[in-house]
DNA sequence: CCCAAAATGAGACTGAGTCGCATTTGCAGG
DNA sequence: CCTGCAAATGCGACTCAGTCTCATTTTGGG
């Protein structure tokens, strides 16, 4: 059987399947399995879209759990490889990440009036990067790919004000 | 898809037309046209390729102008604003742009082992991007599309040294 | 030519990310 | 259940891109 697959919820199933997942392949690179790389790998999991390292180190402050900085940096690097997170830009400062285990592929949209962000997901993207790499002769192993633009009520906003 | 033209030469006549459109711009936002700021569009303009902040500033120094730093920083954004240049990513640290003025947009295609970089033009993408905007309402002003892979080189280095 | 406003340079400052090192912790082998 | 040691951690110092302040210089309209 197979856990539903639920948009919203927090899936405990999934943070446990990450947990697992984690702790494998730092078995298999011959590291170590400590509490606190462990309590990284399930802050993780917990957020809801992008984050800042910051607001994740803020997060495990929160759960009680003292992870430094620098330890927080230190892990991330092998979250990325083992395919729990995945970076994504988002034009401003500091590099962010979000969680990628069990969640769909998806690219964003931007605000550059107001910073809203909205994803999307569209199959097409996609096949036209592979066949991009295709025809280099590259094999494809990530994408950076964000749209910067005025939403609706910035647009709205602005019709109302405009017109110096 | 198709090559990029003109690579290699710098066209005089393109730098001056560039020139020519930052003063203009100057002019519509009442700023001021300084020799400072002449001299880093001839510099931008000079690139080769996308380049480094602090890479435009040591160009300007060989050149004989002294441009501060914190002038060219002050100064990007508004040659960004009048599209002679163009953020990239390149996802390495640092901002980098690249000429924009008279160049066909392209994006990059990436190495992730030797960082080599390929540029490629596509025009799918361009529509396919107005239309995931157009869907959500929004009104597209920019991009950031990167493709990060293993080129044929560092596959076929790969391929002769360990068996997958 | 004059002068207010804009631009500049120098260097202080900020904040993300890294690093060195002393201490702690995981874990394999007894 | 111990023991030893390499890996991991925390701390704080450090680096470096980018920003800001402010005293001085430059621009351009009158």
């Amino acid at each position: 059987m197979r856990p539903s697959r639920n948009k919203q919820r927090p899936d405990k199933g999934l943070s446990l399947q990450a947990a697992e997942r984690f702790r494998s392949f730092l078995h298999a690179k011959e590291l170590r399995v400590t509490e606190v790389r462990e309590a990284i790998v399930s802050a993780v999991m917990a957020q809801e879209g992008h984050f800042h390292v910051d607001e994740l180190v803020r997060d495990l402050q929160r759960r009680g759990v003292l992870a430094s900085r620098a330890t927080v940096y230190r892990a991330l690097p092998l979250l990325l490889e083992a395919g729990l997170i995945q970076p994504t830009v988002l034009s401003g400062k500091g590099h962010r990440y979000e969680a990628a285990f069990g969640h769909d592929h998806h690219d964003h949209l931007i605000c550059g009036e107001c910073n809203k962000v909205v994803e999307f997901q569209f199959e097409a993207f996609e096949m036209l990067q592979r066949e991009v790499a295709a025809r280099y002769g590259f094999e494809l192993t990530s994408h950076f790919h964000e749209l910067i633009g005025v939403c609706p009520e910035c647009r709205a906003r602005r019709g109302t004000h405009a017109s110096h």
